[in-house]
DNA sequence: GATGAATGAGAATTCATTCAT
DNA sequence: AATGAATGAATTCTCATTCAT
């Protein structure tokens, strides 16, 4: 069971593009391996069954995309500033890659056990992105005292995904990072008048 | 293929509940008939095919519960008690049967045409009270006035299901609905403290 | 299991177009009570199974086929005459109706023990026919002594059958009955000069 | 989908045996797969489906057994000849084995599309061979003039078909190729006397 | 390590037949 | 007699996984 191999992550790739297409359930290992240019067989030698080629590439996209999405929060300085490089990166990162961002949102979400997993983890994640950034926000003076965090992470993440979502089923066809600021104009704003009290 | 049938909703009510259970690809329409207490091939006198059910259900359900979403919206007056009304809604209907909440909001998505099917349809029902509210909102000064409706659709579809999505996992161990007033709070006020700017 | 009633002929009727056009096996008992305007269970009284409508519809179309042949066989006066009679009145009942013909011919045949009945049945008649026809032949000395009847019941009636799949091949496209009478030339004189001994 | 392998013609022969004892719709895929001694799944590796094997089968047998009619037609002098070598190759080539006979004749038939086929080719060939006959019999003088080919061909292909329908359903009990002497002497002479004009 | 032929368990679906109404 | 809903046995076909080479 090498991993980080050359032929560990052209199966990978390959199997991100069969799934994408076909979704992961309609996909044969044998498609898998066809793409990748490997044996059947050979599949086996990396990955323990069809559904670890999912878990292993939900680990590994998390693994690389949260580190991403950590360094983008480091860099702002402001809460808002900090929100919005997550939700840019977020977005950047998906959008850099239809097949992986179809399998990530529609394809894992089936998997019962995996679903279960990327809930946790990226709500984890989120949390701790979250959590600093609405402390540091409301030490600032710029985020509202009386939140209830684990809301809001879900707010966000919840929206983020839908505008991912979206932009998957119209096939990528217009520019998705571009939706970041007015997302997070929401975020901080929301949709009623500022003196509305 | 008779439907309306009480055999009908008796396959259709055994079939959500197996599938909550175990997930759609790893149900089968054996066990369905079981649980419904038909022969096997008696799903197939009031469904085309497996998928059919899924498909069915969703019809259904989907009516069902959006034409409960119109009246709560009609109901409330303002535009935030009319979002308030929706989102309460939405959760309750939710709340009231976790086995539908997890068939809809997991397993439908795992179905490609039926996921084209549920995000077109919830998205243009959503539209459809989304632009009321917004509209209505922004005549009675409730409401700002630049926003991009598509966009406040996602934010706040995305953000109720998120909060769906996380009350399933936690297996429906909290009240869903208690989420609506600070949810609907969130989308109006944002996490931003009021005066700003 | 009652016969002979309008409701019978009606079903046999209907069971005829649903094989010609699907083919016996890929017919089903459904198709054939929906074209006959009964209900599925109603064949059940007129029938034993599926396999004893096409049985009934065999013996059925046989005895009043062949009750035709011998009559036509009656009304010529020389060996040939009589010969022509049969060939001619055999390929005429066919062509009046094709759905007839094709599940005669074809459908019939691939019933195991359905063939071996026909193939008895009709070589019985057949022979009978041949064995006059060539008898009175030989002793008005039209028809060569050194025959082997059996042989040449075979040659006629293959010669005939082939005949008439051909032209179910053609879907019917020509005038059967015109190839009586060089068929049956060639049944007397074969394809050899005449003098070539 | 690899053909000409050792397994592709065990499955094949297999295959015959099971749809010559019970007829194609009544043997399952199971059936041949034991007869073959390999798994069920094997069958799909060669085969596309079960109709497939009866169709990979047709085209096989085809091939090979026009072939030898093709040269035992080039081995004759005289049209008679060729046309006694003909019938003497079709006899015996079915005769030799009867599995293969009652597949070619009886199962295959009940197959539209594949019957279609049978026809067309045994046909083209038949057609070819007597075309050839025909002609060549006629320069010679032994053969007469005025024919028609596609009718002389019906003529004989029934004739020879039904002689060996016949043998089948006699399972095989007498010489078959005794038939081919006195059926040739028929298609040459007919029954009539010589002298009959 | 790599292969890919072979496996066989498993599932969807069909449809002849029954029988309560 | 007629109905047609219900049955469930039977069968085809798929495909993840194994293992001899």
């Amino acid at each position: 069971m090498k991993r980080n191999t050359e032929k560990y992550h052209q199966i990978l790739e390959a199997a991100v593009k069969v799934f994408a297409e076909q979704g992961f359930n309609h996909s044969t290992v044998a498609q898998v391996a066809k793409k990748a240019g490997v044996a059947d067989g050979t599949i086996y030698l990396y990955f323990k069954n069809k559904d670890d080629i999912l878990i292993q590439f939900y680990h590994y996209k998390t693994r690389l995309v949260f580190e991403r999405f950590r360094q983008a929060v480091k860099k702002g300085r402001t809460a808002e500033q900090k929100l919005l490089n997550l939700v840019r990166t977020h977005l950047a990162e998906f959008q850099k890659d239809i097949n992986m961002a179809i399998v990530y949102q529609a394809e894992i979400h089936q998997h019962r056990r995996l679903a279960q997993d990327v809930i946790k983890e990226m709500s984890k994640m989120y949390r701790e992105i979250i959590t600093e950034v609405v402390e540091i926000g409301q030490q600032q003076g710029h985020i509202r005292r009386n939140l209830y965090v684990g809301l809001v992470m879900r707010f966000i993440i919840g929206a983020v995904d839908e505008v991912i979502n979206a932009w998957i089923h119209a096939r990528g066809s217009y520019d998705l990072v571009s939706m970041a600021d007015p997302l997070v104009e929401l975020f901080i704003s929301g949709i009623g008048v500022a003196d509305r009290q």
